[in-house]
RNA sequence: GGAGGGAUGGCUGAGCGGUUGAAAGCACUGGUCUUGAAAACCAGCAUGGGUUAACGCCCAUCCAGGGUUCGAAUCCCUGUCCCUCCGCCA
């Protein structure tokens, strides 16, 4: 959510600003929303000091063994005004508060401006593309060759858009998953979190997939409002909702698996695992204090990176522009890992500030030692890596001729030293 | 699933329907004392919002939402979460 104030005082920026993203924002209809709110507001307020005064009055009166019917008289039509009032200015709240919930955040000044994912900028590349002597088969093909990878059996089990592994390649998985924990824990100084894969929709308003986009959620058939998280950013960012930290900052790295509807997305990367509704991820979460978040970004930039550079995966960053930047971020780095089965760089993971935007949902603040008072914290967080998308780019980069998988010398150890699958 | 108990400020914990935004203790901050520190003593110390150039003034908040009342932390209803016991269970 953005600063109501800063809607109120610098509005015309505000437009400006969500324009670059492509959003309207319908300024009329907040202006006339903010000023109904104030005048309901002051008039409530005047009423309810009113009802105060004279109810400690009739207190006081009473104490003393005065009558205080007169008083009482005096107030008697005071209680429907009230409710009247209150009742008016709950409503414009709740309009104003829906139409706030819907704005999302402003970009950063340093996020470039553009309209789509071809206006993104490239930041720095890293690694070699591999020259190939034979003909590159994607990781459908590989992985089916060796019998390793099955879309059809879980078409069964399921249905589309999931994945069943076996063997070395289910290995592969999880010693990616074990590789990319060690990494950000022993080396990156991230504190390992285990957390609930199943939200409460504050939870899921607290980090800004909800209100807007429950269509892409999977919510359970069940008493409460539950959804399975599309992301560990969900359950490991709310961790600080409703809270005053004292410490400041918080690293988290989580491994959970994340469900997405895809509702919208029918159509687009079918074949294989780039889009699953089901897939595993490791999930890099910071939690800081404002003036530090846009180091911050480059830090945990930096080490979603090192999982590419120590696999030895040829990748791009990407800075997107501010029409491509999800809802909640102000700013975004993109990794895209190089898919010799497509022939081009694919998103791998997503590193994002979002400043107080999150923080001022979630009411997560930490308390400022210099002023004493509590301060809304800054959010980000980035995949550290998507760990499906991970296991492709391998099985395409590391292919051999014969179809089987070199494994990446910084995972034999978490393959009990096997250094091909095949 | 059944039966009880509970939820109060950063923490612990009092609180008869009426100057209770809330006792007390701890923690924290400032001061006195001390060569310094500790101890002791004194003082300050919730959050959100409105309004103001500012000092300030005002409103709300004792889990959440309703209700009763001139007036609710206190009474009633609903929900959520936590604890104890029984049952079931990975």
């Amino acid at each position: 959510m953005l600063d109501p104030k800063l809607l109120r005082h610098q509005l015309e920026f505000c437009q400006q600003q969500l324009a670059r993203r492509g959003f309207q924002l319908d300024v009329e209809k907040f202006s006339t929303l903010e000023n109904q709110r104030k005048a309901l507001q002051v008039r409530t307020q005047a009423l309810q000091k009113e009802r105060n005064a004279k109810s400690k009055a009739i207190g006081q009166a009473k104490a003393k063994g005065e009558d205080a019917s007169d008083i009482l008289a005096a107030v008697a039509d005071l209680g429907d005004q009230l409710k009247a009032a209150e009742e008016q200015l709950h409503a414009v709240q709740a309009e104003l508060n829906a139409l706030l919930m819907g704005i999302p955040n402003l970009p950063h000044a340093t996020t470039p401006d553009g309209e789509n994912e071809e206006d993104n900028q490239e930041v720095r590349r890293w690694g070699e593309p591999r020259q190939f002597d034979f003909e590159v088969r994607d990781h459908v093909d590989i992985g089916e060759g060796l019998g390793l990878l099955d879309f059809e059996t879980a078409a069964k089990i399921t249905g589309s858009r999931f994945a069943v592994m076996h063997g070395g390649i289910a290995r592969l998985h999880r010693a990616l998953i074990q590789f990319m924990l060690d990494l950000h824990t022993q080396e990156h100084g991230y504190s390992e979190t285990c957390v609930p894969f199943i939200v409460n929709a504050d939870s899921l308003r607290g980090t800004g997939q909800l209100p807007k986009f429950e269509e892409d959620l999977f919510k359970l058939y069940h008493e409460h409002d539950y959804y399975l998280i599309p992301t560990a950013e969900v359950p490991v960012t709310n961790i600080v909702r409703d809270t005053i930290l004292e410490k400041m900052p918080c690293r988290f790295v989580s491994h959970t698996p994340c469900f997405r509807s895809e509702a919208g997305s029918y159509g687009k990367d079918t074949r294989g695992m780039i889009r699953q509704h089901q897939f595993e991820k490791v999930e890099l979460v910071q939690v800081v204090k404002p003036e530090d978040s846009y180091q911050a970004l480059e830090e945990l930039t930096a080490h979603a990176e090192e999982v590419l550079k120590r696999l030895k995966l040829p990748f791009r960053t990407m800075a997107l522009c501010a029409g491509d930047i999800g809802f909640s971020s102000a700013k975004t780095y993109d990794l895209e890992v190089w898919l010799p089965g497509q022939n081009k760089y694919r998103e791998i993971s997503s590193c994002s500030n979002f400043e107080a935007f999150q923080a001022r949902r979630m009411k997560a603040r930490f308390r400022n030692p210099e002023s004493g008072k509590p301060e809304l914290v800054h959010t980000l967080n980035g995949s550290g890596l998507a760990v499906g998308r991970t296991l492709v780019a391998i099985m395409e980069n590391y292919q051999q001729k014969n179809g089987s998988v070199q494994v990446p010398e910084v995972l034999q150890p978490y393959m009990g030293g096997v250094s091909i699958i095949e």
